[in-house]
DNA sequence: TAGGCCATCTGGTCCT
DNA sequence: AGGACCAGATGGCCTA
């Protein structure tokens, strides 16, 4: 098994014992707190680049890494020219000869555009940290990261459903409306082909009739608790990947249009 | 070696 | 005007 696909072996226990994980420690929470993410008194992180060199240090939104530190591992800061010398070769080829006030414009957003992708990784790190994964794995790549992270949601807020479910059965009608368009989104998620997408098969009974709950009165729990997530080869999760319309969804609007028209695409 | 993933540069657009 | 955001282009690294 690749490691890929050893990274999509999420089990219904998997992820369970680690929301018990995350229940059994509050301060765990409390780091996973999004909100805290987005402190202004959040600790300064350094970011890593993929080759191990610290490229700079920020907090959100507080982010300072000067022209002359922002190197990286890639190769591209490695040229003897630095950061300045790179703009007249141009990354894109036709790149217009800049005289010194456009030049230290075009070197200050590309500064600025460096530290917001900075922010994004980070951000992505911090998805990433709080979704279970198999220890020793490689990294999840940003597209299967919010693959990742839209199941781990739909999976919390089942076993979130099912907690509140226990505390207040009340009359059918009481609790309808929130909660059920809740559950009826999340079950949407977890529909047989955005699982597909998302490079895990899902198996239910024989006897059962295939899945469609968007608009359906079936029970979900019953319904979830009949799917199990299997982990898949590789080439089939590539596979469904380029049916998806894109090798990382970088293609982004057509896919998640594509997504969102045949109803269970990422959630914005 | 091809394909996937990523970092970076760049120019355009939108917003404050 | 300047910054944020976005998408396209390019090239490097890694893996099957």
């Amino acid at each position: 098994m690749s490691s890929k696909a050893k990274h999509l072996n999420w089990s219904e226990g998997n992820i369970r014992d680690r929301l018990a994980e995350e229940l059994s420690d509050p301060s765990r929470l409390a780091r996973s707190d999004s909100r805290n993410w987005l402190s202004p008194t959040a600790p300064l992180h350094t970011y890593t680049s993929t080759a191990g060199v610290a490229v700079g240090q920020y907090g959100h939104a507080t982010v300072d890494v000067s022209l002359e530190n922002s190197t990286s591992g890639n190769k591209m800061s490695e040229n003897p020219l630095g950061i300045a010398g790179v703009l007249s070769v141009g990354q894109g080829g036709n790149t217009k000869p800049q005289s010194g006030p456009q030049k230290h414009r075009r070197v200050a957003a590309n500064a600025r555009e460096r530290r917001r992708m900075h922010g994004l990784n980070h951000a992505f790190d911090k998805l990433r940290s709080v979704i279970p994964s198999m220890e020793n794995e490689k990294k999840l790549s940003k597209y299967d990261t919010l693959q990742m992270a839209q199941i781990y949601i739909n999976e919390l807020s089942e076993l979130l459903d099912g907690v509140v479910q226990s505390d207040c059965r009340g009359p059918r009608g009481t609790c309808m409306s929130q909660d059920c368009l809740r559950r009826e989104n999340s079950i949407q998620a977890f529909s047989p082909d955005s699982l597909t997408r998302t490079g895990l098969v899902y198996a239910m009974e024989p006897s059962q009739p295939p899945i469609h709950l968007m608009g359906d009165a079936r029970d979900a729990e019953d319904t979830v608790g009949r799917l199990l997530i299997l982990s898949t080869s590789k080439s089939d999760f590539s596979k469904d990947k380029n049916e998806c319309g894109g090798s990382n969804g970088s293609d982004g609007e057509s896919s998640l249009l594509s997504d969102a028209e045949d109803g269970h695409g990422l959630t914005h």
